[in-house]
DNA sequence: ATCAAAACATAGCCATTGCTATAACATTAC
DNA sequence: GTAATGTTATAGCAATGGCTATGTTTTGAT
């Protein structure tokens, strides 16, 4: 190791390992999350759009195996975030449709924010889809702000 | 199950479920993708800037355990990415080295666009931490772009 | 009322990405 | 040249998120 910390005199692009390591401890948080948030997200949208969300479905939008889903659905209902009635469909909780509401809310702005620079719908949807996990509050009023301008 | 595919009346924000199924399954690719590019984008970062990248140094900027980065590194050598000399340090190959240069190129982009939205400049490091593998290459374009707007 | 189809549950596997504890090996100082 | 220090390797564990294969149960059609 050659030097630590040479006060303040930043040779290269290379920042404070202290907030370079939390960027990072906030990415790996915010990875761990993302799931949840994409599973009550689909979960609404589906109730919404048929009036109920069963393992199968989720698990053909999603692209995973309906086991893939189950285990996770017992997650979510451990976590209180859904309720599941065999047969019947999985429904949100309180708390789950909250946070469907707020994911949904900020999945909408990042997606439309990416159209209105000019980004092709369906790319927008995709990258939207990756990037509305890592957007903080700060940045989801930006582009809010950015929209509202436009308009 | 209630209809399948209502022929294009949309009753809700329900997307076609293959174009909903390709979202995701891009974002679990780029999932696995990114703790690639966070490593060798970091490696190229030390090494420009110490010149020189050790297991200890990784490990202490990506904040986790030195024998996770060793596991990791492996994978990379394996990958052909990086070149392993033991007590030296850690180098990038040809083909490391360029996907390090377009990760940071790209990272460089969307931090640099967040702070031209008026995003904090701390906020803005952290959350292109995380939105920077979501990005496709039209995006990042109209992101360029915008930038090259402002000046 | 029965039985086939659909939906869900469970078991057991794999890969990935973390961790701690500990061993082995190089470098460097002396 | 040896000892202390620093660096890397390895073993073994846990959680997560996938999978296939195979039950079990409910529903709904006949």
């Amino acid at each position: 190791m050659k030097v630590k910390k040479a006060a303040a005199i930043p040779e290269s692009t290379l920042v404070d390992a202290d907030t370079h390591v939390e960027s990072f401890r906030q990415t790996r948080h915010n990875r761990r999350t993302e799931l949840v948030e994409d599973y009550v997200e689909l979960i609404a949208d589906l109730i919404a759009d048929r009036g109920e969300a069963r393992q199968v479905d989720i698990a053909q939008r999603l692209g995973v195996a309906q086991p893939t889903v189950a285990k996770m659905l017992k997650r979510l209902a451990a976590d209180g975030l859904i309720q599941q009635r065999p047969y019947r469909g999985v429904f949100l909780t309180e708390e789950g449709s909250s946070l469907a509401g707020k994911s949904r809310e900020r999945h909408q702005i990042v997606e439309n924010f990416l159209c209105a620079l000019g980004i092709s719908p369906e790319i927008a949807r995709v990258d939207a889809e990756g990037i509305e996990h890592h957007v903080s509050l700060e940045t989801l009023n930006a582009f809010r702000d950015f929209l509202k301008q436009r308009n």
